[in-house]
DNA sequence: AATGTCCCCAACCGCCATAGC
DNA sequence: CGCTATGGCGGTTGGGGACAT
């Protein structure tokens, strides 16, 4: 049996929202919140909407915390970072972002950064030429403790805009990434390196159980990496340790997928 | 100026997790 | 424990603007 829909399609209007139904459901939100039910929420404030739909709006477009704009280049630092560590969790990716969408990092990895990517591995195969370092990039180190995706979310109660004050919260299923990861974008083929650090990854799943192997929120199930002396290694250019290599599914076909250590993908 | 192609991004779709009954 | 409603997420689509021919 289907699972019913959340709305009747055929009669909520779809497609771009206009000024006025922005201005309907800003006003709603900054008055009433959500009540903690999107569902209902486009008949009390008189869209006529399905409430996936304001859901959305609100929280890719309206929320007054959002940031449009191009991507400043430490954003595609910490992009580039999360991806390689956490794959296409873009919700979690985004809730290191102060001010972006899991849409925005979305359609920005896949319109611009992915490109990019592509690119100088194209450039690293017509040239072997390691020395130059200009377009090396050091990813990002991460020393600060990574915001809860949940808490960033946390919209859904009566708090009308996410809420990024927790970011000092210590939670307990994101890593605290101590090492650098040096990941030449120009030559890609080189060593995806980690320092010695340790790191500790814990759960940065939601739900701890779908399918991935990333373990539940409980502090008994983290993983974590003993050291950061294993390596991933772009496939068929280097070593990978099997036991604990991860395929990590790049987006690209799988001759540019790569292993890493440590992570359950 | 007209037409074609590319690219960006807002919005939708469908699946899964979870809460509540 | 099972079912239903809802929220949340990642993947995909398509409209429209930008650019090329």
């Amino acid at each position: 049996m289907g699972r019913a829909p959340c709305c009747d399609k055929t009669k909520v209007k779809r497609g771009p929202w206009s000024p006025e139904e922005d201005a309907a459901l800003k006003h709603y939100m900054h008055n009433n919140g959500t009540g903690g039910n999107w569902i209902a929420l486009p008949h009390k404030a008189g869209l006529n909407r399905c409430g996936k739909s304001c859901r959305l709006r609100w929280l890719n477009y309206l929320r007054p915390d959002i940031k449009h704009g191009g991507f400043t280049e430490e954003e595609d630092n910490v992009i580039w970072t999360l991806y390689s560590n956490i794959g296409s969790r873009w919700s979690v990716i985004a809730s290191q972002l102060p001010g972006r969408t899991d849409n925005d990092v979305k359609n920005y990895w896949n319109t611009k950064l992915k490109k990019k990517l592509l690119a100088r591995s194209t450039n690293s195969n017509e040239t072997t030429d390691n020395s130059t370092t200009t377009d090396h990039l050091n990813l990002t180190r991460f020393s600060s403790p990574l915001i809860n995706p949940k808490a960033e979310n946390s919209d859904q109660g009566n708090s009308a805009y996410g809420d990024h004050s927790t970011n000092s919260d210590t939670l307990p299923y994101l890593m605290n990434v101590n090492c650098v990861q040096s990941f030449d974008l120009k030559h890609p083929t080189s060593q995806l390196s980690y320092s010695s650090n340790p790191v500790e990854v814990s759960d940065f799943g939601t739900n701890g159980n779908t399918g991935s192997s990333i373990s539940s929120t409980s502090s008994s199930s983290t993983l974590a990496m003993d050291n950061c002396t294993s390596f991933a290694s772009w496939a068929g250019t280097g070593n990978v340790n099997i036991e604990d290599g991860i395929l990590l599914d790049l987006g690209f076909d799988s001759s540019n997928d790569t292993f890493l250590s440590g992570f359950g993908f």
